[in-house]
DNA sequence: AGCATACTTTATCAGCGATAAGTTTTCGAC
DNA sequence: GTCGAAAACTTATCGCTGATAAAGTATGCT
């Protein structure tokens, strides 16, 4: 069967991904690893952005559980729960957020998010104002996580103490309170206020469309 | 002066930027266009990922106007005016926001970053809480940016007209009324549900820091 | 047996970032 | 003015990358 070749190459893939990195993956790499030559990659994909693009769709297939909402679900613990998930996947492997961001939405996310805006729409959202909720929490989830990574590839190339002696004393006192906390406590609290404002928005939007209605 | 012609490196950088994008944007045609051979450009910047640095850096002191509250500036109005202006930056140039990640904040950053945090701090904020606020707004900046530069640069490359066929419902309807404005539409729309959030999100600290101080 | 399809190899390409070592330019001190 | 050092650049070359062409091998259907 060739499927069972192709995903045992994205297997090899995202294994070889957290080892070096995806400057560091390379098609040479990859290849000695399934113990084949290089140009034997290209039969199963087009080039490497098709390989990255499948090891996205991968990191999502395999841990980004909360696509759909649970049955009786409201929606706001819906959004945070979706959100957690997608950051869990995205940060599953190493610069897993850069690639996938670029990545559009394939064909088979289509009923996920068909039933995502289901769920906003019954809850009053407009159907575009709910695509619009849904990318901008998807943009921040990306924005984080990419961020994220990048601070955790990087770390070492700096000077060590010459920086805290020139930081200027709110910059100092607020990367003591929040350099010591997970970058986990600085995602939940930017979710949290992302959907505090959805509801408050939603409230508003309400209001203003009764007085609309009336005209 | 070796300023003047580091800064002619970044400018024809920025310009060749625009035309090729991040991934043709090579030191060897950079160098044709100096009309310089390429290893010179390794006398003024130590590598690829220096000179990427710097055009980050250009790009935020060339567009990014509004990174210091003016006068009288509410924290709510600046915030919205600092992310836009953020925004403005890193889309000027092709790949822009993709350059931008993984950058480390200059030096040179720290005392505007001292300004906001002070402003945020005077309207209640703790420090921490002030940093989450900024660092969440940026993360979202970056990540919306990322998003719309990749698709600006995809377009072409997938069936026009396959793809609205097996559209489910809200997804067709949600791509034509967002699909039909412009990005910013959707930038603006997460730009104030975040304000929002964080202004309610405000209010309900103060009341609990009221509870706690009474101990 | 024969033949097409699926898969892999060998050989090779142009292009990339980077380094080493030598050459020219610039410019201030004397 | 010239001389020497530092700055700026060139020539030559390296190892590595993604990618293609063409030839080879296995598999399985008729």
């Amino acid at each position: 069967m060739t499927k069972v070749q192709r995903e045992s190459v994205i297997r090899e893939a995202l294994d070889l991904l957290n080892e070096v990195g995806v400057d560091g993956l390379t098609t040479r790499k990859l290849a000695e690893r399934l113990g084949v030559q290089q140009p034997a990659l290209y039969w199963h994909f087009e080039n490497k952005r098709a390989l990255l693009d499948a090891l996205a769709e991968a990191m999502l297939a395999e841990g980004h559980a909360r696509a759909l909402p649970k049955p009786d679900e409201d929606w706001p613990t819906f959004l945070g729960e979706n959100a957690r998930s997608f950051r869990h996947a995205l940060l599953a492997y190493r610069d897993g957020a850069l690639i996938h961001a670029g990545t559009r939405p394939s064909h088979q996310q289509f009923e996920s998010i068909e039933a995502q805006l289901h769920l906003l729409c019954e809850a009053g959202f407009s159907p575009g104002d709910a695509a619009k909720a849904l990318l901008v929490i998807g943009h921040y989830v990306v924005g984080s996580a990419i961020e994220q990574q990048a601070s955790d590839t990087d770390d070492c190339h700096r000077k060590p103490e010459a920086e805290s002696v020139q930081m200027p004393p709110l910059v100092a006192a607020a990367f003591e309170e929040v350099g010591k906390a997970l970058p986990d406590a600085a995602f939940e609290y930017g979710l949290a206020v992302l959907i505090e404002g959805l509801t408050c928005n939603r409230s508003v939007r309400r209001r203003s469309q009764v007085n609309r209605s009336k005209k």
